[in-house]
DNA sequence: CCGTGTTACGTATTGCGTAACTATA
DNA sequence: TATAGTTACGCAATACGTAACACGG
């Protein structure tokens, strides 16, 4: 097996057109460097130089070797960076499942700033229902994901995201109290509510020892469908406000916070316990408890 | 700077998925394969892979170093055997300069055998003037020359060719005797002739004290278009039978073999003894000596 | 002879195997 | 307790420097 060191030798020595100027540029004698071209020869089993008068010249397949070796070490330097920035978290693949569109838009922000300052970092995001996010960090398909709790702590390590209120997308003719900016459960029980999943066992708790039942019109998982839902006048989306980003630029939309604690959202980063996290992720992790 | 024996370890390692097996692979212990792992591992600066339970697992960055690594490890494969092939004579680029198109027909049988024999040959043929030819040999862009006597057996080593008679071309109204499939410069004296440089002096001195003088109607070197010529009727192209791979399928066209020895030309091989010839050159020679 | 590259030899480093140890399922 | 990987140590091979040699302009 060629020997890089040798081949670097080498390639300074045809560079150099000189064994004493390499040796030079080497750091090291001339005698020794003009032995190892000769065991490079003898390990290749071919002549790569010899002196003709005074001065050294490459055979044909030195010169060869010297055009192809140079890019391989080229390559390799190439290679050995590209690890070092794998290894220190600002360069590869960060996977993150969310637990449907609701969660990815937490991290919009984070995710700007990571890129930003470490753009040889792609993003990769996995979204689909919580249990299957869930499986995914099990198949390492995904280094972290955005969760709603309840989830088992035992299994994973977490970082609470700031809680997030709901809010309330509706036209208009839903607006039973146009002058207030705010609205609450009581308010939006008799109306038809578009919904996702979670929110939905959010709100069967909540009324669970109330004689009001809510109206329930539409579960739906995807932030997108629920706005274009509401902008429909099917009924009154109840989405994070981190996921507003989908403003519809018309006057006939309300948008109200869900004025209630208990109302609020409270999404989780979460990774599994027993593996390493990747050095990326961990990267990322820092940012964000750094905010 | 990377070491290729510890590259190919830990890739065979990754291969494997265990250290065990690679080493079984590898012909060596397990402690000494785990140890230069690491070792590697300390020299890139980088983790590579850890233990997960009772098996191994590749890191990110341990991943990137086993794909592209293994690309590596195959190009300098690759390199290496090309040199092999390149000193062997089996592989590179074999230039010859002829003097003038009269040279190059000589050698295109044995040309051809060696395409054959070794397909990763690749010729190259200079064709000019014997005196830019001989400054092409001494420069070094061409490593053999086909050329024609005189030249300085001191300065070069010659294989003599097998001599080559001329032949005359001419159209049927140029042919004084047409039962004849010979003919003699005596016979051609009067009718115009179509000659190269080299003819030319050959003609000179041969009818130096003799009356007769030749009536040279053109002075050409390169052999196609003196067929040309004596195609349109011109006079009568005098070439190398070797040359006479342009047939014109014409019954009009004459084709005649000059027949005197003097009249025979006399290509030889040669390469400057004061430098090494190159391997493919050698092997070339050898075909061309072994027939 | 001066500036090349080569040969010869002693020393420090590296790399392997064996043996003892550690950890996980 | 069996089967993986790790640590410890001694010996053999390798690569370097120094010194003496060879050769061409």
């Amino acid at each position: 097996m060629l020997d890089l060191k040798k081949l670097h030798y080498f390639i300074t020595v045809a560079n150099e057109a000189s064994v004493t100027n390499a040796a030079k540029k080497l750091n090291m004698t001339q005698p020794p460097l003009s032995h190892q071209i000769k065991v490079l020869e003898k390990e290749l089993g071919v002549e790569l130089m010899h002196k003709v008068g005074r001065n050294i010249e490459l055979t044909s397949a030195g010169a060869i070797l010297h055009e192809q070796g140079k890019e391989i070490l080229e390559s390799i330097n190439i290679l050995e960076k590209k690890l070092q920035d794998v290894h220190n978290g600002t360069a590869g693949i960060l996977s993150i499942g969310s637990a449907t569109s609701w969660g990815a838009p937490f991290l919009s922000e984070q995710v700007s700033i990571f890129n930003e300052r470490y753009p040889q970092v792609q993003f990769r995001f996995y979204d689909d229902m919580q249990h299957s996010i869930l499986s995914l960090l099990e198949k390492r398909v995904v280094d972290l994901s955005i969760v709603f709790p309840p989830f088992n702590h035992k299994l994973y390590n977490y970082i609470a995201m700031p809680k997030e209120p709901l809010i309330a997308v509706m036209r208009k003719k839903w607006d039973t109290a146009p002058l207030k900016k705010t609205t609450t459960f009581e308010e939006l029980a008799d109306r038809p509510l578009i919904i996702n999943m979670k929110a939905e066992e959010h709100l069967t708790a909540y009324y669970k020892n109330s004689e009001i039942k809510p109206n329930i019109v539409c579960v739906h998982d995807d932030v997108r469908s629920m706005l274009l839902l509401a902008k429909t006048g099917l009924g009154i989306a109840l989405i994070p406000k981190a996921a507003n980003w989908v403003k519809y630029e018309e006057n006939d939309m309300v948008y109200k916070i869900v004025d209630r604690p208990t109302s609020q959202i409270n999404p989780h980063i979460i990774w599994l316990k027993k593996y390493k996290l990747s050095n990326v992720a961990d990267k990322f992790l820092k940012l964000i408890m750094a905010e």
